[in-house]
DNA sequence: AATGAATGAGCCTTCATTCAT
DNA sequence: AATGAATGAAGGCTCATTCAT
């Protein structure tokens, strides 16, 4: 039978307050009460609908995942040079939906949580390796290979770096920044061929 | 009083199975009792050394980055150009003893720990600002000062992000190209002087 | 919500159990898990209805002093001159629902108590003041003001002590003994008005 | 071999210092090693004196029981009439080095302690028989037996209630009220001769 | 659909106690 | 005599999870 609204509602409720108190707390540590609280329902609701902690947990860095896919994906559509592409990919990184402090903190305790759980590993990985042949699709018409993967591999490397320092700073995120920084090492890197 | 050999020696098992423990785990949810155990001591023990848990955990967090900070002073001490300079913080963060999966996981950890900790927070704050300065008194004598903060927070940022996909790799982390990333990144700001 | 009347059963037999274990032990060291198991359930069911150690100590205090409070009362309303009125408190005192040996202690052990903590000094105040004007109240149609205050705080002196003692006599306590020496107590005041 | 006076002078820091602890915390549920903190010494130390927490309890308990008696004989050396005598025992009751917050609160723990320790029951019955016996004894010139023994029992009772009662009042006890009590009760039983 | 009741497991912590020095 | 090291046991409390309603 087909989810009814309500249901999509109230499960949506619950990955949101997931995002919160997880990015709040830094940790999953958080207990399902917690979460289930701060959605409005009660323990046992949560877990008849998302079945337990751990379904807590995937539902939320699925959706994490799925909701930067789109912006990546909505950048993809409005351009049409590879520079452009590969702008709209940085973009899409630091987009308001992503970069804020909470958000920022439950993208790193899901990278650490794939560090020790198969099954996040694997959800991460689809979407790291999709984002990894964008980039270097972009980058195709601009080098040869060999230097689209070390240049993919090493944007890659700035704009999680990028995401890691900004969440700490005390004065919070500044996507502009963010996006600066990782325009200049491309700029960089195109310019001198990626001679190294 | 000093402290005995015989307690320094303890105090370092159980530091050391913390960090292995959490590093495994990627997470501070990590019984006392486990690490303890590992360390081949009772619970009751640890807690009489460190006082609790939160001892061991910043007990754990300034040993690690003691041992980073003493990586990148002999690394400095062996430097004597500026470039040179550069390239020991660069290869000091990628030292044998830092970049080994677990290590990686546990620094990042710590990381995100002191995201919600104040004292963690002050404690990971003292290295940063360190390190930031070592780096932008590195770049000073090669380019102005605007550029030179943008090149460290670039570099630290590439440090990080490198750091970070490393660990992730289910090949397992290679310092080598971390740090040649990492190179090719300061030496494209130092040829196009930072133009953006 | 109004509590359900499974709840509240639970609820009353968590704390005769323990009023029997704080009084059989002489002491509030007495685990949560002894309570709760003789009361047939859980330690976690005991934390869910009482939210803690203390929340169970205050709660079983409250109902001793509520039963006090009710046999007062009870006693009371039967009685129609200023002597009835005071020999229905002092039977109160001793009435067969409190002065039985693991009841005392458990009074005892919660006077105590009050010593160290504000909450049950405060609750214990309320009742004890009450207990006091009563009392009084009662003594004022017999003696001016002055000696009714004597006298009162002397008859409350008699009850706690017949209280203690009685509470450490091997062959147990004996109520009709107890309320025969207040009320020797009482008359002996009376007759001689008081004079010290 | 004998008790070195440094041996004595130790033990007796940790009696004091139990008193204290024991007294301020209304409870026996307090730490060996609050008490030998505050006695200046190791917890090992403390057990190598005492044997246990046993050990240190049923002292302490001891020492207030020898002070009492000590503070009876005095006052009874130097009374000569009947009433002086039993105006000796109760002022006893209330001398200085009893009668203080803390110090009556101990004794009421012990009370308590009593009632499910066999040893420390002993130990209180003791002095609970010699006391009684002084007072009888004091009393059997003035009345026939049987109303001495209740009279006994009585003023017994209004001792220990006094006691009860002034440690709980918020502006602290006061011996001089407590005495005037209890003197008040034996002269009217002496006026009246105690017929009921 | 939704919730309170209920629990076993586990965690952090403290404590009384012993032992080697 | 005196103490730090060391531990097994226990306690208060929280949590993820199940179940009956």
């Amino acid at each position: 039978m087909p989810r009814t609204s309500v249901q999509t509602g109230r499960r949506q409720s619950l990955i949101d307050a997931a995002i919160l108190t997880i990015g709040e707390q830094g940790s999953l540590d958080v207990s399902v009460r917690e979460i289930a609280t701060r959605a409005g329902m009660s323990t046992a609701l949560a877990f008849h609908y998302f079945g337990g902690k751990d379904g807590i947990i995937i539902e939320t860095m699925r959706h994490l995942l799925r909701e930067f896919a789109q912006e990546v994906r909505a950048g993809l559509d409005c351009a049409t040079t590879p520079r452009e592409r590969l702008a709209a990919i940085v973009r899409a990184s630091f987009a308001a939906s992503q970069f804020e402090r909470t958000t920022i903190a439950a993208w790193l305790v899901f990278y650490l949580h794939a560090y020790s759980s198969p099954p996040a590993a694997r959800l991460l990985q689809v979407y790291t390796r999709r984002l990894r042949s964008n980039l270097v699709d972009a980058l195709l018409p601009l080098m040869d290979r060999a230097d689209a993967l070390l240049t993919a591999e090493g944007l890659a490397a700035m704009i999680d770096g990028s995401y890691v320092r900004h969440a700490l700073r005390p004065q919070g995120p500044d996507a502009g920044e963010a996006i600066a920084s990782c325009m200049d090492y491309l700029e960089n890197r195109l310019a001198r061929g990626g001679a190294q």
